[in-house]
DNA sequence: CGGTTCTTTGACGTGCATCAAATCCTGTGG
DNA sequence: CCACAGGATTTGATGCACGTCAAAGAACCG
């Protein structure tokens, strides 16, 4: 029961980017629905291969999705925060891996909860098109920006995912942004020194960075 | 009447990537829905920050969807061929602009259409996870692929999205292919030539790519 | 057929990757 | 609370894949 109101909060909390599906009125669903998880750090949450038979929800922590090549070389897909909804496929099988940052809690929602529920389906939806064009992002950044670009807009979408903090939370190591953001680590090292120099974040200590001037991280689209 | 069964059609043809939405048990609901569309070549489709009135299915021809950074720089997010659905959004405005490459017949599905409506909503839902992981696609090619491995995925994913063909067909320039894979046209012009001294594509003639070893040009994921 | 635009090829430059080493965390145990 | 080991981050030196610049050639279209 006090689950189900953590995971309202996570909806609100996170301004409601993936996860439209967990607001009061859903609740007397859920509670048949929903199954509860809880993972410590670095746990795989999903693998590539895996039948999909729900999608996820964050309650809290922080865990990523990601792909990789024959050879070994990873992509990034995205950083999930709490109320992010991840795990969609397309043909009944996981594309990608996904695991844990640090400690977490998930909610399990199983497919067959869209079936016959027209609101759970269209939040599922709602969540999938905020992933699309979260990724159309990740493209527009990773194809046509500099290196220096692509860390600030990167710490900018964090930054705007998660209420704009003063501090921002950063599990993930500089090896896992940069994979992320197509770069090696030592180039996402230097692009925070360069951003640091300039006065926009501050030193990243903990997991967290102090970000100075978020909106002067912004990399204008039209 | 006649479009409507061209709809069909384009949905059997491209083996439904994006678009499960056009079979014939849906004719009766899109004869009152859909509207019908014809464009000639280089024509905008819509534009970024437009509203979100409907999403479009591509019924004839080839078109692709972009966004600009503030300077003019261009990331080409999808090339559409027909059965392909698209302009998906998540606030009610685009975020993308859409442009034809070819003359080419869509039709527009009104949102209002998935109102009421859990079949057509479900079709909906679907060909935006299509979408979701083909960008995923794109992002692992961007991020962490040379530039000759980018273009071999690009082509292989092309010709495994239309058919198959020994012809693939081509009519976007070598810089909307390169705005799509970040590199410059140069780059990719020189891809190609490898490519073709390897054996694994032909020509490239009057917007159609001879391709000559179509699983070769395979770039295997874990 | 001529002008225009796009593609191809070559020469050269640059931003990021790679390699390497020093330093800084962080967790652990005394 | 401090000392220490192991790993991660930072910084520097160097190399290379792709970008940039330039020009020739091919395709397209009125």
């Amino acid at each position: 029961m006090l689950a189900l109101i953590d995971v309202c909060q996570a909806a609100t909390t996170a301004r409601g980017r993936l996860c439209a599906c967990l607001d009061p009125r859903a609740i007397g669903r859920l509670r048949r629905l929903v199954g509860d998880l809880h993972l410590p750090r670095h746990s795989t949450i999903f693998a590539a291969g895996d039948p999909t038979e729900c999608v996820f929800a964050l309650r809290q922590g922080v865990a990523m999705t990601f792909r990789r090549l024959a050879d070994g070389r990873r992509q990034v897909l995205d950083f999930l925060y709490p109320g992010d909804l991840f795990g969609f496929t397309m043909d009944g099988c996981h594309a990608a891996h996904a695991v844990t940052l640090t400690r977490a809690s998930l909610c399990r929602i199983p497919l067959s909860a869209a079936e016959g529920d027209a609101d759970m389906a269209e939040r599922l939806h709602r969540a999938a098109l905020r992933a699309l064009v979260a990724t159309h992002d990740g493209l527009m950044r990773i194809g046509r920006m500099t290196a220096r670009e692509r860390v600030a807009a990167f710490l900018h979408d964090i930054w705007s995912r998660t209420d704009e903090p003063t501090d921002l939370v950063l599990p993930m190591s500089v090896g896992d942004i940069g994979d992320h953001l197509g770069l090696r680590p030592e180039t996402v090292s230097r692009a925070f020194t360069r951003l640091r120099a300039d006065g926009l974040i501050g030193m990243l200590a903990r997991g967290t960075m102090p970000v100075l001037d978020g909106p002067g991280l912004t990399i204008r689209t039209v």
